[in-house]
DNA sequence: GTTCTAGAAC
DNA sequence: GTTCTAGAAC
């Protein structure tokens, strides 16, 4: 008697013929969730991070499939500019500081800019890779993509080396000198900031 | 991107 | 013994 594998899906209500999408497929799944979307213009919507690494966390996406930073050229500056417009009504919206920018190598699919408040407070922030895409240069401000695209045409790939080196600086308070031994540390020091 | 967990660090 | 980090995930 041949023994009947078992069926692996992890959810039995859905069609077993559906193909379980790539994890890095995910934001443009979120985009279509009416839960997720914060606001949504002609070509651009705005979606809640599902894993917010501070009190506010958003992410600005174009509705034409660009897959990431690195398909960016001068043609799309008008896009960037409303890009800025949406991140400008954004800070109107709400009382606490907030920062626009790219992840220097994204892990996502379709391009797109995170809005977060700097008090990065939040249980989804675990990881000293979580701290440092934000806190260091991984981190590419609005501007300064804007400035690099106009300068240079397209926005240069950063290398692995570099990219390490930025991971695995060492934990620092994005709001003072302090220096935590490590992220446990960080997250309890960073209550003391709160207003 | 997250989850899980082995083993390093304490 | 417990806390914490970091690498694999087919």
């Amino acid at each position: 008697m041949s023994k009947r594998s078992l069926e692996k899906e992890e959810n039995s209500n859905r069609p077993a013929k559906e193909p379980k999408k790539h994890w890095s497929l995910g934001l443009v799944e979120s985009m279509k969730d009416p839960k997720l979307i914060y606001k949504e213009t002609k070509n651009i919507i705005v979606i809640k991070d599902k894993y917010p690494k501070a009190k506010i966390h958003y992410l600005v996406l174009p509705r034409e499939e660009i897959s990431s930073i690195f398909k960016l050229n001068k043609s799309h500056l008008d896009l960037l500019e409303e890009f800025g417009s949406v991140f400008n009504t954004i800070k109107e919206e709400h009382d606490c500081e907030l920062r626009a920018g790219f992840h220097a190598v994204p892990s996502m699919h379709r391009l797109h800019m995170h809005v977060i408040s700097t008090d990065m407070n939040s249980p989804c922030l675990k990881t000293k890779i979580h701290w440092n895409s934000f806190t260091t240069s991984f981190f590419i401000l609005y501007e300064d993509l804007i400035n690099n695209l106009t300068k240079d045409g397209c926005i240069e790939k950063m290398s692995n080396e570099t990219h390490k080196s930025l991971m695995s600086t060492p934990l620092k308070c994005n709001q003072c000198s302090f220096e935590p031994k490590n992220m446990p540390q960080l997250k309890q020091h960073l209550l003391i900031h709160i207003k």
